[in-house]
DNA sequence: TTTAGACTCATACTAAAGTACCAAATGACT
DNA sequence: AGTCATTTGGTACTTTAGTATGAGTCTAAA
C-alpha cells in the first residue's frame, strides 16, 4: 500500500511538471501543438496500461485458496489432509506411507476414512470432490 | 483476430478525427490548450487501461485453457484423451466403458498407453502430469 | 478419572487397476 | 494394393486399492 502511494504521488508530480514544461515549450515555440499532444497521448496510454496491470494483478490470484471452513465441516483430520495431499500428487498408499512414515496400513485406514466423508467411490473421485469443494 | 482489427482501425480513426477536432478547436480559439490537453490525456489514459484489459484477457484465462499442442506432441489419441477426461471426472475403468459404449478391456488399454504416454506409473500420477503440462 | 477423538497398525478379504501380449477391423495415405 | 495409425477387444496375470473389523496409544476435556 505504502508503495503504490508512492508511486502515484511521483507520477502525479512528474505529469505536473511536463504539463508545465510542455506549456513552456509551446509558448516559447519551440515545439509543434501535434508533437506536444501525441507525446501526451503515448504518455497516458501506457500510464493507462501500467494502472490498469497494477489493478488486475490482486484480484485474480484469490482463485487459488483453499477452503479450511469446508474441511472443518467434513471433520477432514490433519493426518487425513495430508493423505489427500499426497493422493493428489500421484503417489501410491505405499509411497504416501514412506513419506508420512507410516505403514500402509494406516494409510488405507485414512484413505477409507477420507472417501466416506468426501463421499466418494475412489481416490480419483475424492480428487474430483475435493476440488470441486476447494478444499484442495 | 478479425475483431481485434476491426476494434484498432475504428479506434485509430477515431483518433484521427479527434486530433482534427481539437486542432481546429484550438485555431479558432474556443478552447484553452491546457483543456485540450487534460482531454487527450484523459482520454489515452482509458485508452489504455481498455487496451490493455482487451489484450490482458487472452493471457489470464489461458491460465485453464488447455494446450492441444501438448496433447499432439504426446501423441494421445481421441480416444485416449477422452479416457482421460473420464479419469480425471473419477470414473472407474467400467464406468468409462460404459459412458463411451466400449468394454472394460479397451479402457484398459486406452489406460495403460496414456500412464506410458504421460510418463506415469498410476492414474492419479497421469492426473497430476496432466495437469501440470495443461492438457486437462 | 473416565471419555472421546485422533492416531496408529494388523489381518483377511474383495474389487479395481494395471501389464503384457495378441489380434482383427477400419480408414487414410502412397 | 499395401502400409500405418487408430480403434476395439480378449486372456491371463500381478499389483494396488479399498473394506471390514479389531485393537492399542495418547491427549485433552468433562
Amino acid at each position: 500500500m505504502k508503495k503504490t502511494i508512492l508511486i502515484f504521488s511521483s507520477l502525479i508530480i512528474a505529469l505536473l511538471l511536463f504539463f508545465q514544461l510542455s506549456k513552456y515549450a509551446l509558448i516559447s515555440g519551440n515545439m509543434k501543438i501535434e508533437i506536444t499532444i501525441a507525446i501526451i497521448a503515448i504518455l497516458f496510454f501506457f500510464v493507462g496500461i501500467y494502472i490498469n496491470k497494477k489493478s488486475l494483478r490482486k484480484p485474480l490470484n484469490p482463485n487459488y485458496s483453499i477452503d479450511q471452513k469446508k474441511i472443518q465441516e467434513l471433520e477432514i483430520t490433519t493426518r487425513e489432509y495430508e493423505v489427500l495431499e499426497g493422493i493428489a500428487s500421484g503417489f501410491s498408499n505405499k509411497e504416501i506411507a514412506e513419506k508420512l512414515f507410516l505403514s500402509e496400513s494406516t494409510i488405507k485406514t485414512y484413505v477409507s476414512n477420507l472417501l466416506v466423508k468426501l463421499n466418494a467411490k475412489r481416490r480419483t473421485q475424492a480428487l474430483q470432490i475435493a476440488k470441486s469443494l476447494q478444499i484442495i
